[in-house]
DNA sequence: AAATTTAACTTTGTATTACAAAGTAATGTA
DNA sequence: TACATTACTTTGTAATACAAAGTTAAATTT
């Protein structure tokens, strides 16, 4: 049986879990582009950012390109994180297909 | 891209994605055996459970098979909708793999 | 028949949290 | 100097997961 307590609940929720893909499709993001990219609002998106980073699983850092634009990226704890997300996502698309 | 908003929050829950992964897998389950399998309390349990009915994702039967047993099983909206969420986890999986 | 057990709930309370809206600070541009 | 933009922070609301304890009805035991 899959064991659905080893759920990640930190990247489970659903807003969460579309930041984590994003940063694990393409090296790094900026706030506003994952802003533009998943449509949530600044409050929304910052909350997420914190509460993943307060995991451990991604970081930031500041450049200034004309502006100031800060980039997100995840750590490789976060990477290992997502991984072992995926292997329970795997099963129960397995079991259920 | 994947569109996260199409990810069915009822099912994606943490607890009813194991009831639903459960009843996906097999027919039927009788409110004890859940219980014992997903080793969730009462109260959780028939909380998800009613919500899931509420969406028209399960229905349950009654029977007496020397006590009072209630069964659980999937509506063919529910196997559709999990059919659904599994097929957002796939490309989840495909993307971060 | 009375007491006990079991299944399937219901009720209650707490603590967390998602999310939006509006405000703030710092820097850059007109 | 005034305005715009980025990246936040603060505040408030509404939803909800979950546990614990209580309830009801049927069945078994004594």
């Amino acid at each position: 049986m899959i064991d659905f307590d080893k759920i990640d609940k930190i990247i489970h929720e659903k807003g969460r879990l579309s930041i984590m893909t994003l940063l694990a499709s393409r090296g790094s993001w900026s706030f506003q582009d994952m802003k533009d990219q998943l449509k949530m609002s600044d409050g929304n998106l910052i909350t997420h950012l914190r509460s993943l980073q307060k995991a451990g699983y991604l970081n930031k850092k500041k450049e200034l390109k004309g502006r100031k634009v800060t980039y997100y990226f995840l750590t490789s704890s976060g990477k290992k994180a997502f991984n072992q997300y995926l292997k329970i996502l795997e099963q129960i698309v397995k079991q259920g297909g």
